[in-house]
DNA sequence: CTGAAAGCGCTTACAG
DNA sequence: CTGAAAGCGCTTACAG
């Protein structure tokens, strides 16, 4: 089955491909009846464009890119721990959808690669998920395409777009949240609070809050982990029930970290919220699913998503021409893992 | 930055642009020394092809898609309750990147929309999850492309290639199991036993478990629902409790669902495994997550989006020229909740 | 208002 | 072994 071209439908129409070229971009002032002509010619004969050949000569692909730090060689492994990433892409596809872009998925090794499927694919945007190396942002700021970054905090960062969380004000209801159900000994555990902006940004909060309330902030009670996985809240966990100071209450910086320090309570037999009140981050789908419920900070992660695509597209099409910044909202949700301190 | 094209190498190579395209291609013998020339070339001037236009002359994009169906507009809600799909695409992805092809998502709402898609980006090659109208795999046969079907058992669907799991095998094990633990009142829960086949060839399997081991079949203990969502889980926790009905244990056709009816039978006082033993099917990452951990069939999801992809790929590059079935293998995962028979 | 022609960056018979 | 030329399916100054 030969495939229609604008040939095809040139003929048909009985004008020049430049002329069904016109009508399909709406540029240029054709005549009623020629426009008429040739969208009756699309019609029959299903006529569809070419993206490869338009992004040929338009140079422009309709195509934009979500970076992801690659591991194991494969984003695959990140997706599979990192439950968020998931729903912030879902949330960037349907807004591209909605516009008529497509979008791909990549992991990012080196600055070199990135570059390299920019190129080869002819990208009109990337955005960025997650952290990566000033090399790269200079990198991308040589390639000169729209591009939004996600949660970063650092101060090369500003020449992008951004779109971030109110980190703080999370880390401060999460604390307060805690204080007012009378605990007084609260712990915060973070991946790290010097190479995670993020994670500081929450961390003040989780200060602020206490100082409000004229609770003294006790370093022993900071736990940092390398990085967001079960198993490191299941670490953390079994270090908190042996732990020789007195704690009822846990801010943490990640749902998935918090869901797996329940689980290594109540392993060692501690009940939650009976003995620790513990707060998540990020209220994941399945913060819903784990007994206790998890109470956690809310941060809309598909609106994130939509947001980012958005911002993208917006750049991409020249709607907004400086950089913005945009900070999204951020939601106590209470459920079960919390209660009034005994 | 001016982009660096074929051009551009031939002439600093000294050759002409079809030179440095036979090298990059490995096609026709090109002298060694030329072609030692044109990789100097090609490495000093940092050339990378732009697949756009070899899209264009070649026909082949080295792109594939996954189709996933569309709800709502958009795949974003399929993938916030399907934790399932997720893993699947990132095996697909990460086989992909290593053969050189890039990977696109799209929900699928008609088949209009799919072919349009296929068209529009000159798609080398399909993978469908989920199910879809017979209309649409008409469709796909006449598009002619490599197809790749994931758990399809209808008829039609010999004319593609195939992916499934062992589903009958996982419903025996699950069901065995508890027949094992001494369970003699097993329930099954699924989404539909007739309009899903999935569901068919597990059921059969909890069947056959049971009659080796002389058990009746008793249809008051086949629970259904709507589709496999957290909340269809609540609800048939809800009903099991209070059912009029001998039931210790329950074999279920997903892990979500699994995770849902334990939620509410522990929101009912209920003890899981004390008074019920259940076993999920998929093992999510999830699976490990949730108090009690679940007892799972567990199918290797990533593994499984592998397979698909290289099949997809060897058809595409005519490795394999005919279609074929793979069966993926199934395993009994045991956890936390299952146990002896009180 | 409409069309001929050149161009986007590659590939590939064909000729030599 | 190498290259000139046509072609992939569009777009877009430019001319009329």
């Amino acid at each position: 089955m030969k495939k229609t071209t604008i040939k095809d439908v040139a003929k048909y129409a009985e004008v020049s491909p430049a002329t069904v070229s016109y009508v399909l971009n709406g540029v240029k002032k054709v005549s009623d009846d020629t426009k008429r002509r040739v969208l009756e010619a699309v019609e029959v004969l299903n006529y569809y464009p070419d993206f490869t050949a338009i992004s040929l000569s338009k140079k422009k692909s309709n195509l934009i890119g979500i970076m992801l730090p690659l591991v194991e060689d494969s984003p695959a492994s990140v997706f599979k721990n990192n439950l968020y990433y998931n729903e912030f892409v879902s949330g960037v596809e349907s807004v591209a959808r909605n516009r008529k872009f497509d979008t791909m998925i990549a992991g990012v090794g080196n600055p070199e690669e990135c570059r390299n499927w920019v190129k080869k694919r002819n990208l009109d945007g990337l955005i960025f998920l997650g952290m990566f190396s000033q090399h790269l942002y200079n990198e991308l700021k040589a390639l000169n395409i729209p591009t939004v970054l996600i949660d970063t905090y650092e101060e090369y960062t500003n020449l992008f777009d951004n779109v971030k969380v109110n980190d703080e004000h999370g880390g401060y209801l999460a604390t307060k949240h805690l204080i007012d159900l009378g605990h007084k000994d609260i712990g915060f555990v973070a991946t790290s609070l010097i190479s995670s902006p993020v994670d500081t940004k929450r961390f003040e909060g989780y200060k602020k809050a206490l100082q409000e309330a004229g609770l003294g902030l006790d370093k022993k009670l900071i736990f940092e982990t390398k990085d967001i996985t079960f198993d490191n809240g299941l670490k953390i966990g079994k270090k908190i029930v042996n732990y020789n100071r007195k704690l009822t209450g846990i801010v943490t910086v990640s749902d998935v970290l918090a869901i797996g320090i329940i689980k290594a309570l109540q392993k060692q037999g501690k009940q939650v919220p009976g003995d620790y009140s513990i707060v998540g981050f990020d209220d994941l789908t399945i913060s819903n699913y784990t007994t206790p419920s998890l109470t956690t900070v809310r941060q809309d992660i598909i609106e994130k998503g939509k947001t980012a695509g958005n911002l993208l597209l917006n750049s991409i099409e020249s709607i907004d021409t400086e950089h913005q910044t945009v900070e999204m909202p951020v939601e106590l949700i209470i459920r079960e893992s919390t209660q009034q301190r005994n």
